[in-house]
DNA sequence: GATGAATGAGCCTTCATTCAT
DNA sequence: GATGAATGAAGGCTCATTCAT
């Protein structure tokens, strides 16, 4: 994937690679530290030591800290993006199914981290202030919405119910406050129980395709 | 409202009030800071400028400026339950109009502002780093979840539909995440339209009480 | 006594004693914080606590904190010199016992306070850098300085041993020494200690005298 | 000597070189400005500017002011102690001689200048508010405590004179109040005046062997 | 006179960035 | 390229002083 954040400097593909690879311990090193110690707290000598690397590689790769923190945001849309593209095409053809994975993903052992979910509202939380963190997954957002708007359009069975972008949007603002469930609630829920309420709420907005909707999820 | 953030000091009553009208200056200041600079740019000589105050007063009020910032979030979570417990009470004994109301209560004018969702996920954006946030704002979300919990309780209709736990969470997170609609979205909803959104999700789940839970909010 | 660093307002008598009992209130605690608390750590909110009184009082009183500093050193050195002139006017004609009683002040129950010690080694601490805590007590020591030869010369016998001021230096250091030694020895010493050892250095140098400086102290 | 104050990094030895070099730029310039200025005035910018270094790198050597100030009083302690023990280690095996020199080391050009004076003064002025400055030279108290007691033991001369530990704590005083002297006396009283003071003292406890205890030092 | 709330200069410390090795 | 010592701007907090009550 292309991504602008890190330095471009061209380079034999062998030197590149492990170039990639510095900038994503790097990376992966921030992202522990921003979900442990919050933005305001980490540091770039927090981030170097538990990336194992020397303060001044940081400079290296990214031009300041702020452009490591926002190579961490793109790489968790990334991530995410690439997952529920993966998980739609696997549905094939079924508009249930496929609406069904797409909501999934959210919950996904690999994306529904609370270490990541932490990354992400704190993100969220600086959106307001710094613009920049918005403009650096506009374009997977966008691409999220239209996806998911389309999957409930192909769902809609031309009744008086929700406009496909009504629908979309409740489906994606349930799924964000489950996660917030899981950073904030007290009550214990699990990545598996946020699955089944979001999961239910599809049901309750496509009761015609419920029993598609939920059940066993293997059973798709 | 008890506030242990601000230091406590007994004092005749004109000058206790003095005193809590400064240190309302100073929360109304920094909320203000928060939602426009984030937590981790507002600095105490911001707040203080925009109180029309010295810094040093921040200090005379509260033990930190993070204690300060707590304050914020305490007035904040105080305002959202006093405007609720009304909302409900007004409703009277019809227990869908009830739920409608509380849940209106998330878009209405003095709640949904922009600046203050700003704020709510600033902070939400550090729980995992700073539990203390958690704390402060425990006890309310212990009565909002009882209260939404038995809102729906008494909407249940004995089928095999949601628990009233399971529907309290979905309804919770889809207001939480609409708020975060209104943060980030570039689609320019508006306070009314998250209302209209959250309002058919509510008549999704409880499909019996749909009039009730939509239509002219006035004509309740 | 007179006490310059009192802020001078002529008054009729009433209010003038009054005004001098409220100074020596804040001399008092000043000198209690500043053996306690150091002088680098004490704050006028801390002499104002301890003397019951408001810290605007403090600058009623005292043109600024130091000049209440300079006033707790003033009230030391007074004290110091009036215990010494009835020490000495005390014995006599009787020269060993006059300089036996001159030593012994330093020793006596009201001087030789580990509080009071304290206090003349935090403004010793600072004399080079701020010249006017010499210049208070400057009238003083002179003062101080020339008994102390007189009554060495008093006892001198004319051999070839110290002049009156080398012994009137050596007693005088000697027993500021021995002051150190309360202040940070780990020995235990008392009081009584030090004066023992200060008589028995006197009569090493004064061995003609030795029985007159020494012995019980009550059958001069 | 091991310093514990320094901040403990291992290196490759060009490295430690240099980190301690760094360090006693900054123990001697602190030294400086604590003698000129006072502890009370001394800033971390003063002791950077004198040693012509960043604010930032004093806290890259040292944990806080307060410990760079108590590496100054170590250094001040290391630097007497290793000189009275080359001190007495030259002087062989005459008693007399040897305590002499402990003596003569109190003024040495090396120990005995203004400015260290003021910065011995200035800690003690100290000890009873932080305990800390205490514990620093505790080690080095005590060891020249022992060393002074086994000094004025090898003189005694089973006479009913002094104990040993009263001898020296009458020698350590006087050098101390000596101290005092050239810090706060307005006589012009040099290094060597003092010097010569001392020993007189010490011929007079020790008036059997005080012809070695005074006279021309060389002669030795 | 007595009070203590308000002020803001100045302190120590942190930390993103630079650059010589 | 990798390192981490050095830098110094900027932050939060303290506290001597002022002044309205």
């Amino acid at each position: 994937m292309h991504n602008p954040s890190i330095r471009k400097i061209e380079r034999p593909d062998g030197r590149a690679v492990r170039r990639a690879q510095r900038a994503a311990q790097l990376t992966d090193a921030a992202l522990e530290c921003i979900s442990t110690l919050g933005l305001r707290e980490t540091t770039v000598q927090d981030v170097a030591a538990r990336a194992g690397m020397a303060v001044g590689s940081i400079n290296q790769y990214f031009d300041s800290k702020e452009m490591l923190f926002t190579a961490v945001l793109r790489s968790l849309a990334e991530e995410f993006e690439a997952a529920w593209r993966v998980g739609v095409a696997a549905a094939g053809d079924d508009g249930a199914l496929r609406l069904r994975r797409f909501v999934e993903c959210y919950f996904a052992p690999s994306i529904c981290q609370r270490k990541k979910i932490a990354v992400w509202f704190a993100f969220w939380g600086e959106v307001k202030a710094r613009p920049q963190y918005r403009e650096v997954c506009a374009g997977h957002d966008r691409t999220h919405d239209r996806m998911l708007e389309s999957l409930c359009d192909g769902l809609a069975d031309g009744g008086p119910g929700l406009s496909a972008a009504s629908a979309a949007k409740l489906v994606a603002s349930t799924c964000h406050g489950l996660w917030l469930e899981l950073l904030t609630g007290t009550d214990g829920l699990r990545r598996t129980d946020l699955e089944t309420l979001a999961l239910r709420q599809l049901a309750a907005l496509y009761p015609r395709h419920a029993s598609r909707l939920t059940g066993d999820a293997d059973a798709g």
